[in-house]
DNA sequence: CATGAATGAGACTTCATTCAT
DNA sequence: TATGAATGAAGTCTCATTCAT
């Protein structure tokens, strides 16, 4: 992305410096966040442990690839199911609705699907110092929010379809966004097996409360879930 | 509480081991989580770094000493607020209704009031590796749900008085939690200064959703919204 | 031992200094040599880790009690046994045989008998430096040796019977020590499981080939080795 | 031995690989076996601490390659002696009965030729917990063991010529270590000048009395050991 | 481009010992 | 006599990073 790789040597560079963050991704899957050092790194790639340095200039920018690796793989599940509730045949109001659901839940089953990536977004939300220099960061926000954009996009969908009452689409995206995130780190505490914590119901009470608190109507919001159901399923598990 | 610290050792004891809670919490709002290793905080106390050993028998029982601390200051806010709003005269069901209101404007405004505790916790629940050996933190959490009781309770108090719909009130406590807990975890985004990310009216829209999605009166809810501001304020700062 | 102890105080003293002995030798026992720690053997015996320091100016006054603790009960076991072939009707030059390979057998069973106190007569042999300043040990060996000369006394009456041809009795007490010694450590290379090593034919092999270079009568030594072995068996364990 | 260092990396590894091992060598023999310590090792070196373990996943394993560096420098000293002996015009049955004289004062004089080493075997020998990992050390063991293979091949060959009884040839050549193990380990009480400890004469009396014991004829045994005693002088000393 | 040796700081923890009380 | 707080040094090991080759 970006400049195209033109010469053999760009070319090159490119797919190395993409097999490192897939391993580095693949080193915190398998072993948490502080498995990620840079002579294991290295070792995994039977690279001696400065050579990571001639592709990235710090573990942070290693890690800040690894975060954005990250979100482009939740971005392209989203554009992925998206395009699955485009294939339905719906009244634009429903459809509305349906995609709103879709995107939560590809959301909220994050860490049920993928365990790693959702910790590791988590953490990354949850730990500011570990965002790299504001002045690095900045330029690729935008870009990262731009991957989101179906989901303010379907906000105002559901609105001119009245499907929802009239409100600002991009707050309540990030609205949204935030209390799945919330409800996704609370998983943690399932360990502990209190009851009223499990993740599933959780994010169901979520969803309702705050969808029918938008406007929608009680009987409208039942049949997207169940639609959206159809197409994010609950116990799915990837794992990479 | 527990054990009344009679002898004067005792008393000494427990004194010391405040001091060294309250110094490591320091240490974690002023440098974040990884500033807080024995020795520097040893260096802070004046201490040999073995001493505080007398006191703790691991550096995870220290952390989980100074992230109970957190959960109890804050338990203490809820109360107070909360007393404060038993001295109100209302009706049951709107005083319900201010109830919950309060309990979460204390919670989403703790960033604010208390930005150390507020990024502690986040950290805390952001972190699972953070949390302690399950088998040594297990007893404390029923201990822990307890000092947040009050919120489950408001959410019954108003479905019986009517301000709300039927609905299980400890989920409802949990999902409000989880909610708002995402919320604070954008604030951090702030400095990106993208609009529609700012912690103030996003908090407002999402309490807003809930609790009209919950089944609150949009007219009722405004009037609890503007008695819940005036017990907990929006710009306030206590630091540390 | 020594001197009296009249006064109650020093009654009580010797009590303690005792006390303070046996659970250090159980510490070893337990757990091996480095888990007699200062710290955790006043713990065991619920004194502050100071409270040791009346009675024994250092560790390693402590170490050198502990030692001849074990010596003396070896020398025990060694009167007990001794006493019980007296109790058997015998030739003089019989008995003197018997008399020799009981004491043998007596120290090489020691580590199956009491394997911490094998373990610590054998690291303190292998490690000169645990042996604590010579000057303060010098006055303790000939009271050791005294423990023990049972054995060349055996040795002077098996020559004078004629169960052996002549020579130094000492010399040979202390030889037979050695060797015995010596099989007692291969021991512990019995868990390679390397079958030649196994300590019962070992000490078996060494003995016969010692006393019959001696001068014993094969005939006779295998009459006295039973007889041995009569009084101390081979698969005995106390293990304290 | 094994592979050959071709690179010119491999040879400056193998070099600095063997520094370090001389350099713990030199230490444990100095200042007994726990002056070895990492930190000591590195800054003996010049080197940081956490460079050693480029060289060694652990102290354990280096502490491994220390062991069995000093055991190999003893078989290298029984090959050379057993050339020696191999050299003389003998008879076989005096050649296998100098050959075992000539193994047994080569490790019985260690301590004198190279008292470092003999207090580091024995103190291997002595200390079951220094031992590394059974796991770790298993694969060595076979490998030690043919280093000495020389000694129950010799007593083979003395039942054969006729120079011994018959008998098993490795249970014969353990005890013989054993024996032998045991004296060097008295040698440290010569300091408390108890004449009867003396080194010398008690590796001579348990010799005479083993090879005798073993069958050998007292002539025979006396012409061997005059043989032997040309190759391995009483007072050599080699140090370090 | 890649190696691998090396740094230097810092991590947690344990221990023998001292001393005011 | 005994306590318990505290020291200070030392222990092993890990990690991000640099640099000559």
């Amino acid at each position: 992305m970006g400049q195209a790789a033109s010469t053999p040597r760009a070319r090159r560079r490119a797919k190395t410096t993409a097999r490192i963050v897939e391993t580095g991704l693949r080193l915190v899957t398998e072993g948490g966040f502080e498995a990620l050092t840079m002579q294991r790194l290295a070792g995994e790639l039977d690279y001696a442990a400065g050579a990571l340095y001639r592709y990235f200039p710090s573990k942070d920018a290693l890690l800040l690839a690894v975060q954005l690796r990250v979100s482009e793989l939740l971005a392209t599940d989203l554009a992925e199911r998206a395009a699955a509730v485009d294939a339905l045949d719906l009244s634009a109001d429903r459809r509305a609705l349906v995609q709103l659901l879709v995107a939560a839940r590809v959301y909220a089953t994050l860490p049920e699907r993928r365990p790693a990536h959702a910790a590791l977004l988590a953490r990354w939300l949850g730990s500011p110092d570990l965002l790299v220099d504001t002045e690095e960061a900045r330029p690729r926000v935008p870009r990262l929010l731009a991957l989101f954009s179906a989901v303010p996009s379907a906000f105002a969908a559901a609105s001119a379809a009245g499907a929802l009452a009239e409100g600002d689409p991009m707050r309540r995206a990030i609205a949204l966004w935030a209390a799945l995130q919330g409800a996704a780190q609370l998983r943690k505490l399932d360990r502990f097996e209190v009851d009223a914590v499990r993740a599933g119901p959780l994010v169901d009470e979520l969803l309702r409360a705050l969808l029918i608190g938008w406007g929608a109507a009680p009987e409208a919001y039942e049949d997207a879930l169940s639609r959206a159901r159809a197409i994010v399923p609950d116990g799915e598990r990837e794992e990479r």
